[in-house]
DNA sequence: CTTTGATTTGAACGCCCGTTCAGTTACCCG
DNA sequence: CGGGTAACTGAACGGGCGTTCAAATCAAAG
């Protein structure tokens, strides 16, 4: 072997996966061209054939990617024994920090789901699941005691929703800092569940 | 004159904006073809342009509609003298109603705004703000009486976006019924702004 | 039944798409 | 410093895109 495997693949992968981020989250998926992509880096369209197989790739390996980090993340952050009150706090805490960190994924995350062939929707909805496992165990687990919940299920949605949502207009310069908005939304998230 | 003005435009013209609508909800703006639509009303590409004179009008009016419709219905649902309770009463109800009868003119309104041009997003982003401020205006009259809300502005944003995600998981052959929904989301839309 | 104009067709316009691949470049290893 | 291969270029492939428009079709009015 001459060159050292990688010594610009290094480089180049990473930034194609950058720059498929940022224009598909502002243009949409359908709309971004592998030609876009590649000018973005600064490179041919083909070389990007040296890193994904398909247009198709690039997107699901971006969401699987950011559904794994939110999954390992979210245990990370929440002690499996806590009670439950506290819990629904490191929840909502975490949600809301972790999606204000990667609005573009997020954002692409709902956006594109359409635009996934039938198998990689299907990882995707199932990593999905999990996590919304993970904050309806909470409910579960304090309903009656901690709160007050018609539906766990329901509830569930309900929050994941409104955390979510977050993302579609917080911005930096805005009225509320980050702090701001996850202390009101805490408290908000808080009352609804009868906390 | 010979032919009767619109003799077949009657039919043809809503048949477009039917299919460009179910088209543009299932596979994105940008993923549909102008000749997928003419395919699915049973024309050549061509004869749309009869009805609208390009592809971005489709789905500007596709939304306007929604919107000013939306506005409509909700100042003809919503008395405007009502108390604050009552008035977030009909306010939660008529919002999921009103959305759950249009799930892909929803989906569109919110994952199609990158593709308008910047006229057409501002005149939608407007329409929408119009209609957020019907329930902060509902918040901010029950603040300290019957409700206790931190932050209206936020408590409009979080409700709005907890109450608009039914629409992202409803299904008619679910576990729950529309007014189970009704009923549930109106719970901890209470709940939420401490009523 | 002929006229008339609304409606639609069907072909064409130039352009961009995702993907492939033979050839070129650039850099590390011996 | 020369050899070898990873990385990339640039052109090409077939095909689909939005849009235009002369010509054909159709249905009611006179």
């Amino acid at each position: 072997m001459a060159r050292k495997t990688g010594s610009h693949s290094d480089i180049t992968g990473p930034r194609i996966q950058q720059a498929a981020l940022t224009l598909f989250a502002r243009h949409g998926y359908a709309a971004v061209s592998m030609r876009q992509i590649a000018a973005e880096v600064g490179v041919q369209a083909g070389a990007i054939y040296n890193y994904v197989p398909h247009k198709q790739t690039l997107l699901f390996e971006l969401l699987r990617t950011h559904m794994e980090e939110l999954l390992a993340a979210a245990d990370a952050a929440l002690a499996p024994g806590a009670d439950p009150a506290a819990a629904l706090d490191a929840f909502v805490r975490f949600h809301i920090r972790f999606h204000l960190e990667r609005v573009d994924l997020v954002f692409i995350s709902y956006m594109e789901l359409r635009s996934l062939e039938p198998d990689n929707f299907a990882h995707i909805a199932r990593q999905r699941h999990s996590y919304e496992t993970r904050l309806e165990t909470i409910l579960q687990a304090g309903q009656g005691v901690a709160f007050r919940v018609e539906d766990t299920k329901l509830a569930t949605l309900a929050l994941i929703a409104m955390l979510t949502g977050v993302t579609n207009w917080f911005r930096d310069a805005g009225r509320l800092s980050k702090a701001d908005v996850e202390a009101k939304y805490l408290a908000m998230a808080r009352a609804l569940v009868g906390a």
